[in-house]
DNA sequence: CGGGAGGTACTACGTGCTGTAGAAGACCGC
DNA sequence: GCGGTCTTCTACAGCACGTAGTACCTCCCG
């Protein structure tokens, strides 16, 4: 293998060293959800900034694909990998977990919407409205 | 110092061993938090299960203070801690560090609501209708 | 059909956070 | 002043993560 360049030395300036924990992973997946459709480790590194190494991307995609969060199939001689839930629903899900393990979801939500912006306040009022008409009796 | 028991070996069972990465940290918070005043290592001591030892705990609200999530006052001979936000508030913060990552707020909120439990949502309703009437205007 | 380009798995090491705690110093009441 | 607390400092283990090398596999090209 033969990746080996200059790493991370084209900043100059804001020398950043390190990445902070979960910043790649972060950055893994935020290359994945921008991306439409599974993509390759190759792929993944070329969407990511810094001089990484072929397999430290590798690495991520497969602890990420160890934890059930990226799903993968053969493409070729190799791998795409896709995650296996979209942003949206990913940040809705750990939103909830929160909610959870709180111990007065009423509190919380109640702090949750006075900080709403006026935007995502409205925003969220629509959605609910549309939730209510459409499941406005059965179950 | 002479707190030095028979440490976890009071569960018969469920061998504990390690807590968890956060565990404890979450631990210590939840008692201050369950708490109504502000409370001294030995008390928060005794608010936890297992037996740990009591300078873990003056660890862990060290830490804690350091991290700015603690405030702490001089009582006796001793410090008492308190929480800097309340556990509604802290989770309600969380929540929107959150939304605010994402990118698409509104896939975010739209896949939140869709998930909340029919109480919650009713409850979110009535929230945002409260916050509505009380600044419907100015800002 | 053999070799090289590219891909994968396995292994590895550094680091920071957290769990867990001991030792030594600071302080207060008796 | 002494004993009991409490605090601070120091320490070590474990783990998840950042980062990457090495050995091996596999497929296509010539």
């Amino acid at each position: 293998m033969k990746q080996v360049g200059d790493r991370r030395s084209g900043d100059g300036g804001g020398v950043t060293g390190r990445r902070a924990r979960g910043e790649l992973e972060s950055g893994v997946l935020a290359a994945l959800w921008a991306a439409k459709e599974p993509l390759t480790a190759r792929q993944v590194l070329e969407r990511l900034p810094g001089d990484l190494a072929y397999t430290t991307v590798l690495t991520i995609l497969s602890r990420l694909y160890d934890k059930g969060m990226l799903v993968r199939h053969s493409v070729g001689r190799g791998n795409a990998y896709a995650p296996v839930r979209d942003e949206a629903t990913e940040t809705a899900v750990r939103m909830h977990s929160l909610l959870e393990r709180g111990s007065d979801r009423e509190a919380v939500l109640s702090r949750f919407v006075s900080e709403l912006s006026r935007e995502d306040e409205q925003l969220l009022h629509r959605l609910l409205g549309e939730q209510d008409t459409g499941r406005d009796d059965g179950q």
